[in-house]
DNA sequence: GTATAAACGGAACCGCTGTTCCGTTTTCAT
DNA sequence: ATGAAAACGGAACAGCGGTTCCGTTTATAC
């Protein structure tokens, strides 16, 4: 590959990751285009549609998470290392608008990016399962609960936009970790049978 | 006002708020007029602009919150109310996605559903301040925290899509509740002053 | 029944955004 | 240096959705 065109590609990429994080994906490709310095003809050619970009630089926005989740693993204290991994979560999803937002959704989602959110949801099931085992969280919880919570940390990340300040998100997400380590939980509905599918991730 | 333009306009409004609740706001006009049986001119005369539609309709549907609100109130167990009164929110927001959607953000927003949102939070915070004083809900949750946990509650009712069963909601909103009540919260970190504005609602 | 004003329908319009296309420029192997 | 191939820019195109406009229809007062 023509070493110019690697350059453009990477600069499209990053404004592409720089404004989706700012102002969620639905950014002209014009704008991204500008901002990388180039044309749009350019754009369309490292990526055929906007959803492949969209699609790059979302999951190019979700390395970092994959170091938060070693550290968690890590971490020999697994009830500190949920806590700790839960803030920064929804930390980093409150700087990534764009990510947030497809963090929300399970429908029409690239293989790319089902793909990123198993390994992410994989790795956070690990750090639960660890905690419940030395009863840092209750027993009752199970997998599925978490896509569930992880919907709800995004939300918290940036539902509320620019009004929301940092402690109120924190302080959300103290609530929602004293729910899941209550000593003394109320009974959770039980879940249905799953119908067909085997509700493959959280 | 001519009895056939009541009636049209009676009609538009059901079948806007029948597409929102269903698909979310993004439904488009035209789709609304063939629903209501009525051409598009006939929707823009009664509501100029497709965000007037929506306010509209979205504020109609929030009609059976009030009864919501109004039961908790008249509910002796306070804690009780609480947890009704949440879980119904989540099987309304759930029924109604567009509704849901509004809820979660804060900008933007026509006065008048600024009115009824604040209608509702002071319901909600009215209910959470009873369950404090009777000691089954923690003590350092504020007012401000609401704001989040109805933000939360919204994405719980649509987040997932489909693909969410009415369980796996309850599940989450039980583990949402038993944060509020927990007997050994973790502290919450200090809210920071507010800036200028006294941070009106919740 | 008729006149008048109000309401109606839907084609046409407009702005916005993703995509395509092609004449021009740049790289790089020779 | 030079030519072919690759990459580039941005104007033009296409589709979608909100809004407008006007000829036609319908309700209502007299």
């Amino acid at each position: 590959m023509r070493v110019d065109a690697q350059r453009n590609r990477e600069q499209v990429l990053a404004a592409a990751q720089q404004l989706f994080a700012d102002r969620g994906t639905s950014v002209p490709v014009d704008e991204i285009a500008r901002a990388a310095g180039v044309g749009v003809g350019t754009v369309h050619r490292h990526f055929l549609t906007k959803d492949d970009l969209v699609d790059a630089a979302l999951i190019a926005s979700c390395e970092p998470i994959f170091g938060l989740l070693e550290t968690a693993a890590a971490d020999p204290d697994a009830g500190h290392a949920l806590e700790q991994l839960l803030l920064e979560l929804t930390e980093h999803q409150s700087r990534h608008r764009g990510l947030a937002e497809r963090m929300r959704e399970t429908d029409d989602l690239s293989p790319a990016v089902v793909e990123v959110k198993q390994q992410i949801a994989a790795g956070l099931r690990a750090v639960v399962a660890r905690a419940q085992a030395t009863g840092q969280v209750r027993a009752d919880v199970v997998p599925t609960d978490l896509r569930l919570l992880f919907a709800g940390l995004a939300t918290a990340a940036t539902a509320t936009g620019q009004s929301c300040s940092t402690e109120e998100r924190l302080r959300f997400v103290r609530i929602l970790l004293d729910g899941l380590r209550t000593p003394d939980p109320s009974p959770l509905p039980p879940l249905p049978a799953p119908p067909t599918a085997p509700a493959p991730n959280s």
